[in-house]
DNA sequence: CTGTTAGCGCGTTCAA
DNA sequence: TTGAACGCGCTAACAG
């Protein structure tokens, strides 16, 4: 509403023409010590700002990435966004986010818009939906680099940051087994999910390596009222499982929830562990055992190689697969 | 990197001057049909994306809001980031996410960038250390709209959508004296932020009610460690606490982990009721009553609030003060 | 060292 | 109904 200052009213303020104000504003060289000096201090004194956007037109680069992810209400997300914020801040970029949802639909319409400039680069973690990605690769052919975190989509050539998911869900298994799980189910959000796969191939390797061969998958959906009941009709089978893998923070609540509805708890004979960043896991009867994403550090990786790969052209997302090492928290009931 | 479509392309392209694309992608009524239906044929077909930035400094429009909180990771946050995100989706705006980490020093700089018609409007939730305003003046008399959201900024003549937050402080207080508590405690982050301030009234007002005069408020600092501390004593002092009032949702993590590294847990003569959005709170043990914020929908209303501004000049912002109320959800031990 | 000029892509005049 | 021209604010190339 109010006009802002612009370069154009420094020049006349000081009888200087604006190429020089711009000049001397970037310390350029070409500008002699004393000119900088009364620029830069009228500049202070009204608070000059520049315009960001006159600036982007102009040179073709916005300062700006985008982080698009399915939804933040989960504690991996929300850590993962103070990383990338803090990084951006300090290579002083800005960050634009956007929500899929969990939709495909909603992924394509988000990316399509990037066509136009409006960011230098993406950060993303695709939707539980997302099963070709032609639209990742469109953006990608465009020039604006695609860096992954946590969820990939595997058959685009670009830089990942993700955990040791294989490993991570071998580990998972091998603590059930360790406790004496005889009969283990996987919990599942989605078989579309490459990075649920990767913690199902590891579960399934465990099993492999023991004579146990009473493992089970079970693909709840991310309908949360369906995952109830599937989980429900798991826990009241005769035949049911003695060792639990939730494997996504939700479907964690989810066995706590459905347990303490239907038998006031989850039995004693029942041992679970979740991939959960939930921090108050300790805090939980009985206690949960948790495969912990170092959500942060994921965030604040992935958002440093988009910004090299932005700072020199010549490095190379595509050689880069990052992968960060989750940590295998067990607890244990004190009481029991 | 590869250039993208523009106006002047597709002027090329169908011998039109720039000027009737422009037009005729926005419908105007002075184009003939037919040119119209042959650009916007053309345009979707070459996938055009109008360039964003170009625009704004034509339309001293961004089409941009930012949200700028002191942090995402805690539940409150992230739920209302999606329903923000959501209300911005919908009205066609994007949305530039800025975190303070809790400091003013770091507020200042981000409000001062605003100047520049970077965003049209903003949300925000103040810092703790946040004891003068302004900055945020300054940024609404430059004509950018400012709507607060949960942590407001008492001093400043805007829109604001929070909690009823002395009500809840009254409730909270009131739950644990009818569950027979005579010392209540009440823990808070910061003594600065008016929202906890007014939580602490509630608490008092309900305490003045009755004839027990023991509550005593603990400020515990926004560190971590200190703040353990600070719960630790108050545990163990002779003169312990029977209730204890966790104003934000940090302290009720805090109070529970403290518990469990002394004495293996909350001991059952303490209550505690907490500000909190945890969903789990009902599965730890024991059970924690939760103070909780509609957060989705205080983060949707306040986006509402504030897109309303901008479409229309004359919607005033000074006389919104829209109160939410929070839900009481009283969780106890089913065995004990 | 400083000024001039041109143009980034778009939208809005005003003419034709 | 269409086209030509200008300018949003800034930067870069080139002159002076």
């Amino acid at each position: 509403m109010n006009n802002p200052i612009t370069i154009k009213i420094l020049a006349k303020a000081l009888n200087l023409s604006p190429g020089t104000i711009s000049k001397a504003l970037k310390d350029s060289y070409e500008i002699s010590k004393e000119t900088k000096e009364k620029v830069q201090a009228l500049a202070k004194a009204l608070n000059y700002v520049p315009n960001p956007y006159a600036s982007s037109l102009r040179k073709k680069i916005s300062n700006t990435i985008a982080v698009v992810l399915p939804e933040v209400a989960d504690s991996f997300f929300s850590q993962a966004i103070n990383g990338i914020e803090s990084i951006a801040q300090d290579n002083g970029y800005h960050v634009l986010i956007y929500l899929t949802h969990e939709s495909l639909a909603r992924e394509e319409t988000i990316l399509e818009q990037f066509q136009s400039g409006r960011v230098d680069g993406i950060l993303m973690s695709v939707s539980a939906e997302t099963n070709h990605s032609e639209h990742i690769e469109k953006i990608i052919a465009s020039g604006i680099p695609v860096v992954f975190f946590d969820r990939i989509c595997e058959n685009v050539e670009t830089a990942c940051v993700t955990t040791d998911d294989l490993e991570s869900g071998y580990k998972a298994a091998c603590h059930l087994l360790e406790q004496g799980c005889k009969k283990i189910a996987f919990l599942s959000i989605s078989d579309k999910l490459a990075i649920i796969n990767m913690r199902m191939e590891g579960f399934k390797k465990a099993l492999k390596e023991t004579d146990i061969k009473t493992g089970a998958v079970k693909i709840c959906s991310n309908n949360e009222a369906e995952c109830a009941k599937t989980i429900k009709k798991l826990l009241m089978s005769k035949n049911r499982p003695d060792g639990i893998i939730a494997s996504a923070e939700k479907l964690a609540a989810a066995v706590y929830t459905v347990s303490s509805e239907i038998n006031l708890g989850i039995p004693a004979d029942i041992k679970v562990i979740a991939f959960s960043n939930l921090q108050i896991a300790s805090l939980l009867n009985p206690p949960l055992s948790t495969i912990t994403q170092p959500a942060f550090e994921i965030g604040s990786t992935a958002a440093t190689l988009l910004f090299k790969s932005l700072e020199k052209s010549k490095f190379n997302l595509k050689d880069q697969r990052i992968v960060i090492p989750s940590l295998l928290i067990k607890r244990a009931s004190t009481v029991n």
